[in-house]
DNA sequence: CAATCTTTGTGCACGCGTTCACAAAGGCAT
DNA sequence: ATGCCTTTGTGAACGCGTGCACAAAGATTG
């Protein structure tokens, strides 16, 4: 058993992968390259495929043929040399003085995504949050699909959530054996969490997106993603206190209302891996 | 005009910090540096300091007086040198041969990240999820409480949701101003978001916790973080999408015990060659 | 066809974050 | 006190991610 800390993602990714040695490592001269890159996507990169994803789709609704790089990261909020850089792990897409194709790189990384099958997903706990995540659009629209919503209080049995009956948890292993489920969903409390993702990876699931304020453990190759409100909160407010000592230092400096600057940009201390990280 | 990638905590500025200022000089003259690592603590560790809060709390409410790193980096799910090396940015609380003081951890995390004091949030969306953010418990549990439910329907106003009436989007200035409100939570379509985003950074908001799926843009000084539940599941259908592909390859070898494939069909994740080629 | 302009793809350097491994430090028994 | 045992605190090495800056590549124009 491992436990799945934060910043590990459990990468397996590592192991060769023998075929796809399209693009070679090219003549270039490399000193050596264990088999740690033919295919292998950073992290940080795979965490932006989606920023990239959704903002190329939006420019695909209003037909728009081509984006060069600079739009494009302005859309999705990111540098330009990074979109680029990330891009060239998919391979060379783009086409120099022009731009990249935005049909097509939705469908190339749709498809690196994995978004172009179908992933049937499992929510348990349907509380407040379990409804409101049953209820999300964003679930269907891309290659997700809520195949069931699973509580252990019989009283919710049959009543629908978002035009889905919940079912009971005993019948959790095996709405996941008979849907092929592979994606679960915990909006369970705290107290339950860790038992239903037992319960989950036992029954086959290898990928869990947590919603419970717990750390989870899990066996060596399930992957786990944690969304905590809490954390994020505190993370908030740990700035937000810096933010007011130094306002108070710089007082006599600085008058309270000058901290407003118009055209400025920044996402803060944003980042994909703090507001959810691997847990 | 800059926009925080999701990289690692949005570190831009970081360049012409003082990198010096450890623990002799507490934030003493600098420049100015806007949102980053404030006395030294590095953003990742702050990210990790409400983990080990909240495994400490849990220890302290089971009268635990004293804890070994490795005991608490287990708990909290992370590497006990890690730990150590987090602790450290915040002084040497701990005995050697002893361990950690679980109260006193407590009391200094919970200082450093300014939960010591009160912090209204306002939550500006009543949809379902909303809803379910202003019934969850580990809001005003630490440091936290709900000031006010604010959204856009009309037919939503002086409706009690969790005890607390909706207050119609047109009162949001007042509310922020009346309540020194200074963190926001947006839990609008995502249409919404950037406009309710500038409204609540006009009336003096400079923390966002965005559930909305979009890029958020912010002036300099506010710190913006976001929770996006697609992008997390893509994530993760990227890695589910690897190990299917990894498994198939390995197929001859394995048996079929936990074998997982997703619904729709394999079709290896790798299609090197584009189904469609929009040139 | 050559010149020019635009934008990609990437080598390179830098800094953050993680982990190892160990000396220093406190507790405890003799 | 002395020596042993435990656990902290951290120096050092390494790897990953980021962003700059530029050469190469293709489009475009004359």
């Amino acid at each position: 058993m491992r436990r799945g800390g934060p910043g590990t993602y459990d990468l397996t990714y590592d192991r060769l992968k023998p075929r796809s040695t399209r693009r070679s490592t090219v003549a270039t001269g490399r000193t050596h390259r264990p088999a740690t890159r033919s295919r292998g996507i950073p992290e940080a990169t795979v965490a932006r495929l989606p920023l990239y994803l959704r903002a190329l789709t939006a420019l695909s609704e209003r037909s728009v043929p081509t984006v060069s790089s600079e739009e494009l990261a302005a859309a999705a909020g990111v540098n330009s040399a990074k979109l680029r850089k990330d891009f060239s792990y998919l391979g060379s897409y783009g086409t120099r003085g022009v731009g990249y194709d935005v049909e097509y790189l939705v469908y190339q990384i749709s498809r690196e995504l994995g978004l172009t099958q179908d992933w049937p997903v499992v929510i348990v706990g349907i509380g407040n949050l379990g409804a409101a995540l049953a209820n999300y659009g964003g679930f269907a629209s891309r290659g997700f699909r809520v195949a069931a919503l699973i509580d252990a209080d019989p009283a919710m049995a049959g009543k629908p959530v978002a035009g889905i009956p919940v079912q009971h948890t005993d019948e959790l292993e095996s709405i996941i054996t008979d849907n092929g489920v592979s994606i679960g969903v915990i909006a369970t409390p705290a107290g339950a969490a860790q038992q239903v993702c037992d319960r989950l990876v036992a029954a086959g699931v290898t990928s869990i997106l947590n919603f419970a304020p717990t750390v989870l453990t899990v066996p060596d190759g399930v992957d786990v993603r944690k969304v905590d409100l809490s954390i994020e909160l505190q993370i908030l407010a740990f700035h937000e206190q810096r933010k007011a000592g130094e306002e108070a230092a710089v007082d006599t400096a600085a008058p309270a209302a000058v901290r407003r600057q118009p055209a400025a940009t920044d996402q803060g201390p944003d980042g994909d891996v703090p507001a959810v990280m691997p847990a």
